[in-house]
DNA sequence: GCATATTTGTCCGTATGTATA
DNA sequence: CTATACATACGGACAAATATG
């Protein structure tokens, strides 16, 4: 072949999927845009084969729709899957919380994330507070120690970015969260499970309608 | 081709997959087992494309494993594998019956697999029990409504039944749960969420127990 | 440690079927 | 209805990695 092999650990298809995770998340592949095999297997230089794994790969992680000969396409969340992604974090995350052995709790990896997340929003920065905020709930599910339960959540909250592009405004959906994301970890450095659990299950609820607003406004159906 | 096209509405990928799934399932391909590309190619009469990307759907469901350069294997599960799997049915499967909304529930489905388990097991046909055993929780579950937890609790429970096939003795492993599903079903049916969700919880535990127990005699690292 | 055989990773060309203009 | 574009699936090829003797 003329083409060199960019690295042996990683399938060069697994390489086309990170990117085209990278390309849906920052939304320069927007919901609803077909990709087609050809083109795209010209601009990535691989084959179709190869781009055709990495679309498998995505479809099961529900970035990408697969219609049976017609073509793969970048998701286009409803109002129902929005509603139903909801539902399972409060499940998850709520349980998890609730589900903690006694405190104290390792909450390392959640203060960054509060702090970090402090620090952008001062800054004015609210794609950076969108990233703490993900890293905040991710943190958050570690502190079950499961690695299921760590991939079942990293994969809601991919999919859940999907709604965030149709939204547009950022700041108002996630400053109001900033303070309550401080609020929650220091409930949780008390001890206090239960109080942790209902403050979250208040703070998914007003963040779900938060995003269900803007998407209305924005017209989403 | 010569090879006809057996249908449109499934690709042919999916069709494979699905007799590798049962395949796994019944247990004729063992934990552990590697899956030949070519000979399996043959075997099942399609191209080596065709088949790994049935490979790849089914290593995103953790049944199969790929090892870089080396091919694709049944799923092993650890004991640390089992453990984190009954932590996240715990969890989900607790918190699915405790975030019921008001009584009455329809349990037409639940009260279907209860039945079936208990003519399975007075016929003494242990594989029947244990399927609907299976059918049993996943109809708990979809008491919620939410097609992603639906998907979560297959999956969960797809990869549980690869930890069945070391254990040698399907009687004692599902024999006891027979009059508990029906003790669970009665309790829901009398709209008592949290006395459901407690039974629940410990009926789990001694699932568990009892698999993780069958799994140690029989020499499961 | 080395040479060989086997298997996987990747790409290409092509025939066929399907949807859409 | 035809034509075009595209997806599905196959088979062959070769490089690279692994397993085997």
């Amino acid at each position: 072949m003329t083409t060199p092999r960019g690295d042996a650990r990683h399938s060069t298809a697994a390489r086309v999927a990170q990117t085209l995770r990278t390309w849906i998340a920052e939304g320069e592949l927007p919901p609803g845009r077909q990709l087609s095999e050809d083109s795209l297997a010209t601009t990535l230089a691989v084959s179709r084969n190869t781009l055709r794994e990495a679309f498998r790969q995505l479809t099961h992680e529900r970035l990408l729709v697969h219609e049976f000969n017609r073509g793969v396409f970048v998701r286009v969340l409803s109002a129902g899957d929005v509603e139903d992604l909801f539902y399972v974090r409060r499940l998850i995350e709520c349980a998890v919380v609730r589900e903690l052995g006694p405190p104290p709790y390792g909450l390392t990896g959640l203060a960054t994330a509060v702090t970090a997340g402090e620090q952008a929003a001062a800054a004015g920065d609210w794609t950076a507070v969108a990233s703490a905020n993900i890293h905040f709930h991710r943190s958050l599910v570690a502190l079950a120690g499961s690695p299921r339960t760590d991939e079942i959540m990293s994969r809601l909250l991919a999919e859940l970015r999907l709604a965030l592009h149709t939204a547009v405004t950022p700041r108002t959906l996630y400053e109001p969260f900033v303070p309550r994301n401080r609020a929650l970890h220091d409930a949780l450095e008390a001890g206090d499970r239960h109080q942790s659990a209902d403050l979250l299950a208040a703070y998914l609820d007003d963040s779900q309608a938060a995003l269900t607003k803007a998407n209305a406004e924005a017209g989403v159906p």
